[in-house]
RNA sequence: GCCGGGGUGGCGGAAUUGGUAGACGCAAGGGACUUAAAAUCCCUCGAGGGUAACCUCGUGCCGGUUCGAGUCCGGCCCUCGGCACCA
């Protein structure tokens, strides 16, 4: 017998797909396509379990439908600008290029260990002037679209590594690299009016529920945040100014006490200058400014605020009512402005009785308890009837908001409106490694864009980091002296570049055309291949790379560079690795390398445990134990196909002219069909893995008894052979997107007609997965008593009179009254005795 | 605080529409083979009781619906994620 050796078998079947290109696609009108793609890797330095997880769920997938006749697109990527590389190279004095091709280099061999199905001729490397180009191509188009615009606003900015800050880079106020203390500064910077898309993309995902998890739908459509309400202006007294709020609760507007700003409201300084109060504002001020976002939106609890020494108008009651700042009141939310309604907002109640404002009911409560102004401790913030509130009283809920409404409107003191929590992306990043923004500053034209045809503005690569990693292109003279597009005369190039988001927003269609040179993509090689069917990935991504490429696409339908109506039709995240408990990490010590477990026990077996140990969408517990079991399994497949091979590589598997009466033929053939039903069904329509791989091991397991008992045969049955060639083959079959070498193999040994690249997913027969007899449960209230075969056709009549004549039955039924026999067809005899 | 996911043997996990709870694997125990060990093959394996046939209990907790509940409903506890002064 020759034993499973899996690295030469690897080893040989990978250099064969290698040379044959054997997963290479075309676009084909004639096939139904399928695009299946993973979340292509940042190229860190080597693939962690994670990645394995990742390309191993995408790859199963690819090759099961690659078996079904689809013309399968199964690309790579790497995902190759960022900070991670900067870092890396300030600290072992490399460029990030060499850095970065060197990761891709390491990633690339260890991911073709695997023996993933990628269509190579298609991989694409982000930082790759090739890619790039496109994405200030793009860029251009957003410009002229009115999509990207430049604005002043405030970012995270860390003085020690002279770099902003992208959110999630800020732990706890601080640099997640030094650890410095994260500063918010004001500086000018290039934003996309995804706002303005904010509606589509809710919209959209609304068309995404039930193909998307609903976790990630709903992370979205909170992240979007939409809330309708009205914003209403309130005059200032003794001034012309107006300050504009935004409500959800226009109804309470009668019982509005005061106001309150946020502290960086432009009114807050300039409404209390010059009354008494001028100097507890600008404390106040100051003091809120100094706190970072984290410690003053963390501590939810201290309200604190100051009176500005001015009053504005409530424009329904006429009352004037004291203007305040306040801590809680965030200037980056609706208009930085709000009204205070104490009675029915939780947050104006504990600020109104801290500073000893005013209380009013304006909402009766629904239950008839009566809210006391002077003591309530609870807002009420419920619908209600509103009172105390003039022609309005009485109104309720959406129809007494609506009614404000109208009102509002008549009288030109505000309207509905509807506000989102979403804010425009910031894309400018002061950092090197990235794509440089193909624009122009020019003192005469202002901002110009760089001409098409003089794109890519390519990214120098002699540049030297600053020590302190401070991008090279602010101070590269032969990098940013240029002249301007339109006037000629001297004129600066932006040295920001792009948020690495922008190139994974769209990289899924370059796919679909990577080589093209005179465009991102060929429409009609879009057309055909979008959207990805599938995509596989970790949760982590759910909102900023998710929504952004939700944000692209639309802004792509818009410019009419394609009609795909939402990039990823189906979404399966992924869950973790843990080990120990806890996500592997380096820090934590607990990480598992790829690399180890390939070399011991080879690709198939990683491949086997990782989709094994537990459904994809979960998180997955390592266990150096599970690995061998699963190395044991396919040693074990190995052993029962050498044990018949000899026998059945000649011969034709069995099929539907096949009839035997011998009963453990029957019991494998059932086998055989159940378990293509069972692979089948767990693979396609419910995305579990570890159940199709464990009816597998049943059909395996089965074989061994078979074996078993056909040693025990004195003669051989003409028609064994020819059923236990087809049993192989489903084995081989079935198996073969979740351990492809061994299989190629065995199939190779087996004598298929074609290569198994090419052949078919195994149908199953109905007729044949079924038996003469069938096990019946009988119960007696509710309670197993006894089991039963019968004949599969038996009627309801016999099947009562079989159960109630079971002498153990009887002894349960015997002196008790029979209300009832409830039948389950083919599974169950309940008698419900008193 | 709000919004999700989850809680099943010693462990990872099955149970697809309300119908035999614990598939498959790991660990453990026993047997076969072997001079022996490893490997392999076979068997046992939720808890308690019983010589046994079997019986009772058992899917986080309390209650409900049902002939029948891991699954449905109401209330709670724990846990893991996400968001969090969003007006």
């Amino acid at each position: 017998m020759t034993p499973y050796e899996p690295n030469l078998i690897e080893a040989k079947w990978q250099a064969h797909w290698e040379k044959n290109k054997t997963f290479k696609v075309k676009r084909d009108s004639s096939k139904k396509k399928f695009y299946l793609l993973e979340m292509f890797p940042y190229p860190s330095g080597r693939i962690h379990m994670g990645h394995v997880r990742n390309y191993t769920i995408g790859d199963t997938l690819a090759r099961f439908k690659r078996m079904k006749e689809f013309n399968v697109i199964h690309p790579l990527g790497w995902d190759a600008f960022g900070m991670p590389a900067e870092n890396a190279a300030i600290k072992n004095n490399t460029h990030p290029a060499e850095w970065t091709f060197e990761n891709i280099r390491t990633m690339r061999k260890q991911i073709k260990a695997l023996g993933l199905s990628y269509d190579w001729d298609r991989e694409i490397a982000t930082c790759h002037p090739e890619y790039y180009k496109w994405n200030q191509w793009l860029f251009i188009k957003f410009l002229e679209k009115g999509i990207a615009y430049r604005k002043n606003s405030t970012i995270n900015w860390c003085e020690a590594c002279q770099t902003v800050l992208a959110n999630e880079q800020v732990v706890d106020g601080c640099c997640w690299r030094c650890d410095n203390e994260v500063l918010q500064k004001q500086q000018e910077g290039w934003f996309f009016k995804i706002t303005n898309y904010a509606d589509r993309l809710l919209e959209g995902c609304k068309t995404l529920s039930g193909k998307w998890p609903e976790q990630v739908l709903t992370m979205q459509t909170n992240w979007i945040g939409k809330s309708t309400g009205a914003e209403v202006d309130f005059k200032v007294n003794d001034s012309d100014q107006v300050i504009k709020i935004f409500t959800t609760r226009p109804d309470t507007l009668f019982g509005a006490m005061f106001m309150v700003l946020a502290p960086e409201h432009p009114l807050t300084r300039s409404l209390s200058r010059g009354t008494k109060q001028e100097p507890a504002i600008d404390a106040f001020i100051k003091k809120v400014n100094q706190q970072d976002t984290i410690a003053r939106t963390s501590d939810a609890g201290e309200k604190e605020g100051v009176f500005t020494g001015m009053y504005a108008t409530n424009p329904l009651t006429g009352d004037s009512i004291p203007i305040w700042t306040a801590n809680f009141v965030l200037m980056d939310y609706g208009t930085g402005a709000i009204m205070s309604v104490p009675a029915h907002d939780q947050r104006d109640l504990d600020f109104a009785r801290k500073y000893n404002l005013p209380v009013r009911v304006v909402i009766q409560p629904k239950k008839e308890e009566a809210l006391d102004e002077k003591t309530m401790t609870h807002a009420y913030s419920a619908d209600g009837a509103m009172i105390h509130s003039g022609n309005f009283d009485g109104l309720i809920g959406q129809e007494a908001r609506s009614e404000v409404c109208k009102y509002l409107k008549k009288n030109k003191i505000g309207k509905a409106t509807v506000n989102f929590r979403i804010r425009d992306w910031g894309v400018s990043r002061q950092r090197y490694w990235g794509t440089p923004i193909p624009i122009i500053h020019c003192d005469r034209c202002g901002i110009v864009p760089v001409n098409f045809d003089q794109l890519p503005v390519e990214l120098p690569l002699d540049a030297q980091l600053g020590e302190k990693g401070q991008s090279p292109l602010h101070t590269l003279e032969s990098f940013y002296k240029t002249e301007c597009p339109k006037c000629q005369s001297p004129a600066k190039r932006d040295t920001d570049t792009l948020d690495t988001f922008f190139c994974s927003s769209w990289y899924f269609d370059r796919y679909t055309s990577p080589r093209l040179q005179d465009k991102p993509f060929d429409p009609e090689d879009n057309n055909y291949w979008m959207p990805v069917d599938q995509y596989v990935g970790g949760i982590e991504h759910a909102i900023l790379h998710l929504l952004y490429s939700r944000f692209f696409n639309l802004v792509f339908n818009d410019i009419g560079l394609t009609q795909t109506k939402e990039p990823f039709d189906h979404l399966l995240t992924q869950g973790m690795v843990i080990k120990d408990g806890a996500k592997m990490s380096k820090s934590k010590g607990n990480v598992v390398d790829p690399d180890e477990i390939i070399k011991n026990y080879g690709a198939d077996t990683a491949r086997i445990f990782i989709l094994f140990a537990a459904p994809p969408i979960k998180d997955l517990e390592w266990s150096d134990q599970g690995v061998e079991g699963c190395s044991r399994f396919l040693k074990r497949v190995w052993r029962i196909f050498c044990e018949f091979v000899d026998e059945i590589r000649s011969l034709s598997a069995a099929d539907e002219n096949l009839s035997t009466s011998v009963k453990e033929l029957k019991e494998l053939r059932r086998m055989t069909h159940i378990t293509i039903r069972r692979v089948t069904e767990d693979i396609e329509k419910r995305m579990q893995f570890n159940t199709a791989i464990a009816a597998i091991m049943e059909l395996v397991n089965h074989l061994y008894l078979f074996k078993e008992w056909k040693e025990k045969q004195s003669e051989i049955d003409e028609n064994l052979y020819a059923v236990m060639r087809e049993s192989m083959e489903a084995v081989i079959l079935t198996l073969s997107p979740f351990a492809p070498h061994i299989t190629a193999e065995m199939a190779m040994l087996m004598n298929f007609s074609k290569s198994l690249d090419e052949k078919k997913w195994p149908t199953y027969k109905e007729e044949l997965t079924q038996t003469d007899e069938i096990l019946i449960v009988i119960q007696v209230n509710g309670k197993v008593r006894q089991k039963i075969q019968v004949y599969t056709g038996i009627s309801d009549e016999e099947l009562k009179s079989l159960s109630l004549n079971e002498p153990r039955i009887q002894e349960w039924t015997q002196d008790k009254e029979i209300k009832k026999i409830i039948i389950v067809p083919k599974k169950l005899v309940n008698i419900v005795v008193k």
